[in-house]
RNA sequence: GUGGUUGUAGUUCAGUUGGUUAGAACAUCAGAUUGUGGUUCUGAGGGUCGUGGGUUCGAGUCCCAUCAUCCACCCCA
């Protein structure tokens, strides 16, 4: 939970609304009075322009009454509030300070497939270094995660700069964000939709005519490279992205990236509003899958701490969207099966007393490092706790009787072969060792 | 915020023009099998048909409202 001024106004109009706010506990109405900026102007009674009624104005009411009933919200994701800690904690930190933080985060969007209203970010960020370094190495991290996962992904860099570089020379530097949101669907729906939807939010056609051999160019990233250079020639701010982008992708493939592809996408923008240089965003490249939404994104960003009063403090970071990749991998079934397997051994037992039996032998085994578990019903017919075995693919099971406790040599059954011997509790822990 | 979809057993779904006691598969439990799991066979339990109202002699079925769900749009910070 955060303070609702933290999270307010970090991520845009759009980002302010699909923010989840929460009532003040206790007496949430307590701090509304007749002084109330809600109370102000009669209650906002408005014309309806439909009916030509008079009626309360409920919106702007709403929009008093928020502050005045919700001082906190639910996170909306991991950076911003990890730019508050670093700011309150900074005479404590040693920079560059690397964290990583798996945690839920809310939308109060409307949940479709994908999105979830709560969901799970893995963030890992480096912040008080300006080194490009630290995207290389998230580039490396996000190639071993994946990995990792044997999931083939695509690796898609940008960089802000670029897109800054790119608003700037085609004249219409003000209408960045509109333009870098329209380019952004391009895959989407096209080069005529991006066209009309940039005309409709008044962009000039000029513009647009000059914006044509870029969203109309392919190639390698270095031929990609090469095209902008000669567009942004005109561009301070857009030089420096291409030269941030070099370094990347020449450092990157340097160190070498093991099932990983990377490329640069000149229309990633990820609309977010902090995002000053690279941008990272990784989709699924696999024919196995049919998962086009992003499951890991992020980027650099130079002045989040600066609203809350740290200025100068450059920071990266990517966040892996957990749900997201665990539909992909449930849905190319890349879970294996020692994921549900946590016991590696069962103790079946026949009554109270062999149960008894088993618990310091229990301890022994697990004492060696192997999860064992003796099951608990003691009176459980043979065919039940068997067939518990079974389901939760324990591999190996002690059957422990009237004989075995006399012997000491205990049934050790491999529950893949089927095979059984005799063996004492030793010799059964240096086989699971 | 906008448009649409679907709500019936634990799960996935049938359920005719409105008509007797709402079905199946899988899952669960029990038995076949009293010291041996998977396969098989037999049987059993399990439903306020999302919720509230209405129409009707009669509603799972038709109408209205509401909640939930999923999909798409917007947006994706």
């Amino acid at each position: 939970m955060e303070n609702l001024s933290t999270l307010m106004g970090k991520y845009g109009d759009e980002g302010d609304k699909l923010i989840f706010k929460i009532l003040n506990s206790g007496n949430f109405m307590s701090s509304v009075s007749p002084e109330s900026p809600m109370y102000k102007g009669n209650f906002n009674v408005v014309r309806d322009p439909n009916t030509g009624l008079m009626k309360v104005d409920t919106e702007k009411i709403s929009k008093d009454l928020l502050p005045a009933i919700s001082e906190k919200a639910l996170r909306y994701d991991l950076t911003v509030p990890f730019a508050r800690y670093v700011v309150q904690h900074q005479n404590e930190i040693s920079f560059p300070f690397k964290r990583y933080q798996i945690q839920p985060v809310w939308r109060a969007d409307r949940p479709q497939k994908g999105r979830y209203r709560e969901f799970y970010q893995c963030d890992a960020d480096v912040i008080g270094s300006n080194s490009l370094l630290n995207e290389v190495e998230l580039v490396q991290m996000m190639d071993d995660v994946f990995t990792a996962l044997g999931l083939g992904v695509m690796i898609k860099i940008n960089n802000r700069k670029i897109l800054s570089g790119i608003a700037e020379v085609i004249g219409e530097k003000e209408k960045i964000v509109t333009i870098t949101v329209a380019i952004d669907k391009l895959d989407k729906i096209g080069k005529d939709g991006v066209n009309k939807e940039l005309q409709e939010n008044g962009v000039s056609d000029a513009a647009i005519q000059k914006l044509q051999p870029l969203i109309e160019f392919t190639g390698s990233t270095a031929e990609k490279l090469n095209f902008l250079r000669s567009l942004l020639a005109s561009s301070e701010i857009g030089l420096k992205g291409i030269e941030e982008l070099e370094y990347v992708f020449k450092t990157v493939d340097a160190s070498g990236l093991s099932t990983a592809n990377v490329e640069l996408d000149i229309t990633l923008a990820r609309g977010l509003n902090y995002y000053t240089g690279a941008i990272f965003e990784v989709k699924v490249n696999d024919s196995r899958s049919e998962f086009t939404s992003s499951i890991t994104g992020g980027g650099r960003y130079d002045d989040l701490t600066g609203i809350f009063g740290l200025p100068n403090m450059s920071g990266v970071g990517i966040s892996f969207g957990a749900d997201r990749i665990y539909d992909v991998l449930l849905e190319l079934n890349l879970f294996p099966e020692s994921v549900t397997a946590s016991t590696k051994l069962l103790f079946v037992t026949f009554g109270e007393a062999e149960q008894t039996y088993c618990l310091p032998l229990l301890s022994r085994v697990r004492k060696a490092g192997v999860n064992a578990e003796v099951y608990p019903d003691a009176n459980a017919k043979m065919k039940k706790q068997m067939g518990y075995a079974d389901d939760k693919k324990v591999p190996f099971v002690v059957i422990v009787g009237g004989d075995e406790m006399q012997s000491g040599q205990l049934a050790f059954k491999n529950m893949t072969s089927g095979e059984q011997e005799k063996l004492t509790i030793d010799q059964i822990i240096e086989r699971l060792m």
